[in-house]
DNA sequence: CTGGCCTTAGA
DNA sequence: CTAAGGCCA
């Protein structure tokens, strides 16, 4: 008798802490609310995981067994648990951000203190951090090295789903909370379904044909042809060995050189979340610290009305606000924006990075601590591979490039509507009286972008020991 | 040790 | 044209 304890890998297949090659030992799964976890959560975020858990017990029940649902602190109940079904061992699958590994570190502490053995498996991503290293044998911090190595290894095979033979017969009663039950409003946001079957139909349906666009069209925000399985890969919903198994065979099956380029490009997206992974792993200071030190501290400033309106899509920066709004209505934002949006926060209104990345962690479902670390230090020139602090996205330009017909703004921004793309992409430069007729109830522009630009180019200049 | 390459661009 | 810095050969 084993128990699987999930955290982030809620389903059944490709689940290489579930499914075990050798052994028969049955396995009782076990799932834990920690009011910890829970206190660094956002409203949608825990919708989307409640619903994956349901998905989850369904799996079990089909076949013929349960999943465990407890409430309180894992390093009380997972050994409470394991004493309970008098388990020989306790599995889970690592989780490589610093909170999860200091609560890992004291649950398996208790586990050796009553003497049941505990296995940390390695599943959520193919290479597991400290396994590419530069070739002094050091965590890379540049992507485009990391990449050619990931690349270049092998992959697993995804594992079946165990049968229910590998499964112990045992029921649960208690019953997956609701939103309400753990302290939550009920989300704004619409919120996408979580099981594994979803996951999959997103997965096939991106490798039949936007895959092939990818590398052309993932940057226009109104062409929605990314996969969407961000949040599916952050709740472990899906194997990551099935997605670059399903991307693989779309590989094979590619009508052109085009095509395969643009199948390597999406597996290339799988690459950069295992580079976060490893940055996070090797540098956990990261999640409050910048990555990358300057001499001074980078003058940030306190501007609670600024930030307000970059949270409420109020900024007068078309496609700023566009993107701002689609993350309230669907506690997602395209990646093309979330970048233009980070950049906006910090190198316009001068904010400091934290700020929007806090807010990104309520609001996302797809929210992961590496990943959207990297990402926000990235835009903010703090981080790993970051972006040089004097090459600054001009939103007005970003808009123009990406969303030419301003169909992705118009979507979002009801205000702008009835305007035409001319307009909106030129709002900054335009007059009062333009304005006014052509979209009387959008916002101007809150800063200057090319006086902010500048500003800002200063900051970092005094940041790294200007006079 | 050092030159060259490469960055999810903008002015 | 600008221009920082990790990594490699």
């Amino acid at each position: 008798m084993r128990i699987h304890w999930h955290r982030r890998d809620l389903r059944l297949a490709d689940n290489l802490g579930v499914t075990r090659t050798e052994g028969t030992e049955s396995v009782v799964p076990l799932f834990v609310f920690d009011q910890e976890v829970l206190d660094h959560a956002g409203a949608p975020r825990v919708a989307f995981m409640l619903d994956a858990l349901q998905s989850l017990r369904d799996a079990y029940r089909e076949r013929g067994s349960d999943l465990l649902i407890r409430h309180g602190d894992p390093r009380d109940v997972v050994p409470a648990v394991a004493e309970k079904f008098d388990a020989e061992a306790v599995s889970w699958c690592r989780d490589y951000s610093g909170l999860a590994r200091e609560r890992d570190a004291a649950v398996r502490r208790e586990l050796d203190e009553i003497g049941v053995a505990r296995e940390a498996v390695h599943d959520a991503v193919h290479h597991e951090p400290g396994s590419i290293t530069t070739n002094a044998g050091d965590p890379y911090s540049v992507f485009t090295y990391f990449s050619k190595k990931w690349h270049d290894r092998e992959k697993r095979e995804p594992v079946d789903a165990p049968s229910s033979d590998d499964l112990a017969d045992v029921a649960d009663d208690e019953p997956v909370p609701s939103l309400g039950d753990l302290g939550f409003e009920e989300p704004d946001a619409v919120i996408p379904s979580a099981s594994t079957e979803a996951a999959r139909e997103r997965l096939e349906s991106f490798c039949e044909d936007a895959i092939y666009r990818y590398e052309e069209r993932r940057d226009y925000p109104a062409d929605e042809c990314t996969s969407r399985l961000s949040s599916h890969l952050k709740f472990g919903t899906i194997g990551i060995r099935e997605v670059y198994d399903t991307t693989d065979r779309a590989h094979a099956d590619a009508p052109s050189e085009g095509a395969r380029e643009s199948v390597f490009e999406f597996q290339d997206q799988l690459a950069w979340r295992e580079f976060y992974t490893q940055v996070l792993e090797a540098n956990p200071q990261v999640v409050t610290e910048n990555f990358k030190e300057y001499d001074n501290s980078i003058a940030w400033r306190d501007d609670p009305e600024a930030l307000q309106a970059w949270k409420d899509g109020e900024t007068g920066y078309p496609i700023v606000d566009a993107g701002m709004r689609q993350l309230r209505e669907e506690a997602f934002m395209h990646n093309r924006v979330r970048m233009i949006v980070a950049s906006f926060l910090t190198k316009d209104l001068h904010i400091d990075w934290r700020e929007g990345y806090d807010w990104f962690r309520e609001k996302l479902v797809d929210h992961d601590t590496a990943n959207d670390n990297g990402g926000w230090q990235w835009a903010a020139s703090t981080g790993t591979d970051a972006q040089p602090y004097f090459r600054i996205f001009n939103p007005m330009t970003q808009g123009e490039r990406y969303d030419p017909d301003a169909e992705y703004i118009k979507k979002y921004v009801p205000e702008l509507r009835d305007a035409g793309p001319e307009i909106i992409h030129s709002w900054h430069e335009a007059s009062l009286t333009q304005r006014r007729s052509a979209a009387p109830e959008y916002p101007d522009p809150i800063v200057d972008h090319s006086e902010r630009r500048e500003e800002a180019i200063t900051m970092f200049e005094m940041a790294r020991g200007g006079e």
